[in-house]
DNA sequence: CATTAATCTTAAGGTGTATTAAGAAATGGA
DNA sequence: TCCATTTCTTAATACACCTTAAGATTAATG
């Protein structure tokens, strides 16, 4: 199934599309491919793309005034990582995304996406529904991560994301979870 | 000048409206009173309505299972208070809000409000904005919750609203950091 | 393969923040 | 004005998590 197919499939979990429309959408978007570290957003930059992961791994991550990095999503195939707000202001992203794999993204300009609302309004439902998740993804995170200790936070990324907790370095997910390495190391240690 | 002008000039800041389609907003929103600790909104509830806080204080806080509060944001006049997420998209609010002094609100029911989006388009502008500024304002305290200290947050949380530390409680602001009132109060000896 | 680079672990010692308990100060209601 | 309630402070002790440094694994590369 090539990038394009999958799109297409994930699309239509959420909503339907005509033989036709599909076609638009799919000359809509546009496909690149990323090798591991690759850098496909910088902070500074403003993000003019909604992307989505057709394969592979991808990380969004802040850098703070000492350099140090922190991750704030990671994302694979099926999934769509942005710098949200940078997309929806036209402002200067905070944010980096980084490949952390050999992935292939599928990505449509703001002013195509614009375009494509017109032609096919349910899509315009779509994002409005990632919007919202995501959202209440980041509300999930901010409370949580101010209610809960590192063990039950990295308990819970276990569960939630085995399929991520098993592709990427230990390290990064210490940085999601907003810990040191060496402390998910002497937690994973004392949890077995 | 009373809660619908406030209203109106608040608008006014982002939007231009005509005589006509300020009247038709004013009718729009019901104007409520609410005591000192009255709840405007539970967990667990639907938020129906979108609220401006005409006169007052609010707070939006989460409550873990363990029964503490933790607080997600403050409200004074001219801001907006809401559980987003369950306006958004109708589901259970995750957060309490509630008056930290007697407060007028001005609110419009979802319904209500999307009939005002019809006759009055800017409107809708107005509310996209918003709500990207709610998205920023939460991916902020996310990054910053995750990157700073204690102390670091507080000078900044005093910078940033030092309106809203004048008239609400200390431990309050505690929560809102994500720490103990003791630690804050031992902060603030040291930092003076 | 061999070598280097990336990642993970261990351990000692330190710091930031929480907990508990008590009392002091401020505020509000009768 | 007084009492009750709310809010703030102090201090001792405890714990979660960090820092540093070193070595052990594992993975990537020529």
């Amino acid at each position: 199934m090539d990038a394009k197919d999958k799109l297409l499939s994930h699309l239509k979990e959420t909503i339907e599309l005509t033989q036709e429309e599909e076609s638009i959408v799919c000359d809509s978007y546009s496909e690149t491919q990323l090798k591991k570290k690759e850098v496909l957003l910088f902070a500074g930059e403003v993000s003019n793309h909604m992307r989505f992961i057709a394969e592979g791994c991808l990380r969004a991550y802040h850098m703070d005034e000492e350099a140090k990095e922190h991750i704030v999503q990671f994302g694979i195939e099926g999934w769509w990582v942005n710098d949200l707000y940078s997309y929806l202001t036209c402002t200067p992203a905070k944010q980096f995304v980084q490949a952390l794999e050999p992935t292939t993204v599928l990505q449509i300009h703001r002013d195509t996406l614009n375009e494509l609302y017109e032609k096919v309004p349910t899509i315009e439902r779509f994002y409005r529904l990632k919007f919202e998740k995501a959202y209440v993804a980041l509300q999930d995170r901010t409370i949580n991560s101010m209610s809960k200790s590192a063990e039950e936070r990295y308990l819970e990324f276990r569960s939630k994301y085995r399929s991520i907790e098993q592709r990427v370095p230990q390290y990064m997910i210490a940085s999601y979870l907003g810990i040191t390495p060496e402390f998910l190391s002497a937690l994973r240690k004392k949890i077995k």
